[in-house]
Order: C-alpha cells, then sequence, then structure tokens
DNA sequence: CGTGGTTTTGAGCCCCTTCAACCACCGTGG
DNA sequence: CCACGGTGGTTGAAGGGGCTCAAAACCACG
C-alpha cells in the first residue's frame, strides 16, 4: 500500500496555483493494488478550479493519477476555439505521452486531488512488465474511447450529443440505475467544448431534454435521470 | 517520456508472397531466426476492393501488420450514418483490442496486402518485452492521432478540414516537398465520413483549393500541392 | 458505345451559430 | 439587510455553413 509522502520540492513547482495554500491536507490513502503499489516517488498535489496541470507543449515529465475532482484535457486552435477531449474522473491516469511534450493541456474544473509519478522511473529497465501491460490496457482504453467521441463529433446532433454525454457521466459514475441523480462538476461552456457545440446549443439541449421528459433539472449542476431508456435511445 | 523503440524484427519482416485472401495456412519459414522467437503464427493475406478484414464486434483473435494498400477502420450508427476513424498506410498495425472484441470494422479501400499475427500468442508471459513497448508506443501514437482529429471535428470548418486532410496525406506518405503529387486512394465518400462531411460538401471544398491556387486536379484522385505553405495555413 | 460507379454542380433548406439581452445565484461590503 | 459585481445559465432573433435533394458530367471498363 501506498504511504502518503509529504508535499515535496515539487509541490514548488511552477504550476502549483496559488490557492493551493489552503489545500495542504495529505492525499487519502488507496486500497488497492494499482501500479503505484510497486512504483517509485510519488507526489500528493492539489489543485484549485481551472489550475493548470500541464499546458500544451511543456515538456512532459510527470504522470498522473486522479485522486478526486475532474479534469479536461483540451486542445486549443491559434483562435482560440477549443476541443476537450477527455475528462478525467477520480482513478484515471492521464498525462503519459510520447515523445517528451505534452500533447494537450490538463486543467482541473474544480478542486482536483492528484498524484504524480515521475514518468521515466516508470518505464525504465528495473519497471516491472506488468505496469507497462497496465499502461497499454489504459492507452488501448482511451483510445477506444477516443474513437468513440469521434463518432459522436463526425456524425451525431447536438441532441445525441448530450444525451450520449450524461449517459457517459452517469455509467462512469456507477449510476446507472432509473431516476439517478448526476451531479455536473463542469460549466455548460466546457460540456460545448467537449461536445464541439455551443454553449447556448447545450443550454437549449438541456432545455429540449428536460420537455421530453428524460431529465429534471434539480439546478443547472444537477440533473435527474428520469427516463434512462429514452435517454439511450435519443443517444443513437 | 517514452523513447522511440527501434524498429523490431516485427518491422523488418519481408512481405510474403501473395496467398490467397482468408488463407489459413502457415506462412513460410522466415529467412531469419528472430520473428518466430516470439511472433509464432504469422499470415499473409490480400484483400479485394471494400473487402471486409475484420467486424465490429466480431472476436479479435489477430493483429494485422499492413503491407500495402490503404485500410479504413470505421464505425457505424444504427441508422447508417458512419464515422472513419483512421485510414492505415503500408507500415501501420491494426486490429489489437482491450477486450476481446473488435470496436470497429476494418476494410480495404483498394486491394491490401498484410499480414495477420495470433493476437494472444504476443502477449504471451513469454512474448518479448521489446514488442509490448513498440505496441504501447503505436497505440500512444494512434491515441495522439485520434486526439488531433477530435480538434478538427470539433472545431474546424469544412475547407480547414479538408486542408488538413491533405496535407496528413502528404507528410504520411513523405509527400512534403513543394508542387508534390497525391494519389488519394479513397473515393470522396470515405473522405466525407472521415472528415465528418457529405461528399458533396468535399468536393466543394476542393473546388475552392483548386480555385484558391493551393492545389491542382489532375483527376479527381491526383492533387497537385501547388502551395503547402498556404494550405498549411489554411488547416488552422 | 452503353453502363454503373464516382464526382461535380445547382437550388433550397435547416440545424446550429452568432449576437444580444436578461436572469439566477452568491459571496462581499456598505 | 440589501446593493453590488461577477460568474454562469437561459432565452430570443437572425444569419450562415453545411446538408438534402436532384441532375448532369465524368470515367473506367465491358
Amino acid at each position: 500500500m501506498l504511504t502518503p509522502i509529504p508535499v515535496t520540492e515539487l509541490s514548488r513547482m511552477k504550476h502549483q496555483p496559488p490557492l493551493a495554500a489552503r489545500s495542504e491536507q495529505l492525499a487519502p490513502r488507496m486500497q488497492t493494488s494499482e501500479p503505484e503499489a510497486f512504483l517509485p516517488a510519488s507526489v500528493p498535489m492539489n489543485f484549485g478550479r481551472n489550475a493548470e496541470i500541464y499546458a500544451e507543449d511543456e515538456t512532459a515529465g510527470y504522470v498522473y493519477k486522479l485522486i478526486s475532482g475532474v479534469v479536461r484535457i483540451s486542445k486549443l486552435l491559434p483562435d482560440g476555439r477549443r476541443q476537450i477531449s477527455a475528462f478525467h474522473l477520480p482513478g484515471d491516469m492521464f498525462g503519459f505521452e510520447v515523445g517528451d511534450l505534452h500533447h494537450a493541456s490538463a486543467e482541473a474544473v474544480g478542486s482536483v486531488k492528484v498524484v504524480a509519478f515521475k514518468w521515466h522511473s516508470l518505464l525504465s529497465a528495473t519497471a516491472s512488465n506488468d505496469f507497462v501491460h497496465e499502461l497499454l490496457n489504459r492507452t488501448m482504453i482511451g483510445l477506444r474511447q477516443t474513437q468513440d467521441h469521434l463518432l459522436l463529433l463526425g456524425r451525431k446532433t447536438a441532441l445525441e450529443r448530450l444525451a450520449a454525454f450524461l449517459l457517459e457521466l452517469a455509467e462512469r459514475s456507477g449510476q446507472d440505475s432509473q431516476d439517478s441523480v448526476l451531479d455536473l462538476a463542469m460549466p455548460r461552456h466546457d460540456i460545448a467544448d467537449y461536445l464541439g457545440l455551443t454553449l447556448e446549443t447545450v443550454s437549449r439541449m438541456f432545455a429540449e431534454l428536460k420537455e421530453n421528459g428524460t431529465i429534471r433539472l434539480e439546478s443547472a449542476r444537477r440533473v435527474h435521470m428520469i427516463n434512462m431508456d429514452k435517454l439511450k435511445a435519443m443517444a443513437a
């Protein structure tokens, strides 16, 4: 089991956001046989809302395992258009790259706790073959999810996209029963940039789902999934 | 950062003489003894135009290395809408999946030669660590390309998409000099399903690039790249 | 030459965007 | 206690980029 390591010099890295000062608590303990169980130096880190964990084209030195909160991975065009390629939930790993530069940026959607691992030590000659298999497996799962997202962006309508998004979140956060409640960590603008839409369209599609009777909005961020089967049918 | 693994024995394998499509016989003996050390059964196969190499949801038993021709990887929605997630060129490997089912289908765009490897034998306990690294590297490269494609599908205009597509093909087939000629293996409909457009829009964008003076169409499938820098500027 | 598949071009329309106004919520401070 | 500003969300009106439907042109191959 991983022993929580006190915040070290890494915590003074340039990306540590100012408001991380109030969150000096230790990372929660983990109860798994996951990769970090046999890995070298791990460093808990905290990030505040919208804090940058790493930037596109920045040198990639660390791999991150998300403990709590939500992280968005995004790319920007020169004129500011943004595409979010993934939202990461607790348990996900991110930040490993081919080559030595990050190919997209990672930002905290809300408050985020991660554990950072030195990347090159993970794949050193002494590293376990099991870990490479684990990493391959996670990468292949990520590739599969990204290919699904290609189909969504290339071929689905706005309503289908939002329905698929809500179902994806519900499934990933373990809420797949009827009438479950879904708490959205991210604002409409992030949802829009994930679904390849504008935030206004996202808002209108929420309204349409509401009128359809498939969801109920307790607040903008709190969604009741009333008719999961109908949602699935609408996700195409 | 994953250092690029030098091309392994797998990549050096000579392509076998053509056999009948979907041949069940074993490959002839290799000239070197290394390949069979960790690549037991390799089978050369040929496919004709639009032939299915494997289908979505089919049991995944083989990994394929493309020798010649172009392969498209695609997913279908129930109503027939199609998204092509990748075109594979000679040298590419495809067909490895997490889980035991193919998550997308693979079809030959034109005439195709591949070598098929039994999947399970590649990742067995006795399999070379180098091969797992190579596979991880290829998967991560594929993930990076797919994330780039998300940005294209989610945020780029039709003209930007076609410009980016032509540049991608030119780069991948090694034609990055000025006034190079690009032979498109795929019809407009495939380009459209790759770029998330209709074939009519693709045709119109070709016309627009022609009028821009960035390309010249010797025929519908043969593109002269006249102004590569302008193309790059247009790809956003 | 026909013939079928592919590509181009045209005309009208629609889904989503753009632009804009308004509202809801919330922590802060007078 | 309420005014205040700021962030985030909703709603409306109008426009446009790409789609749909349609037809013609092109092209390889019998």
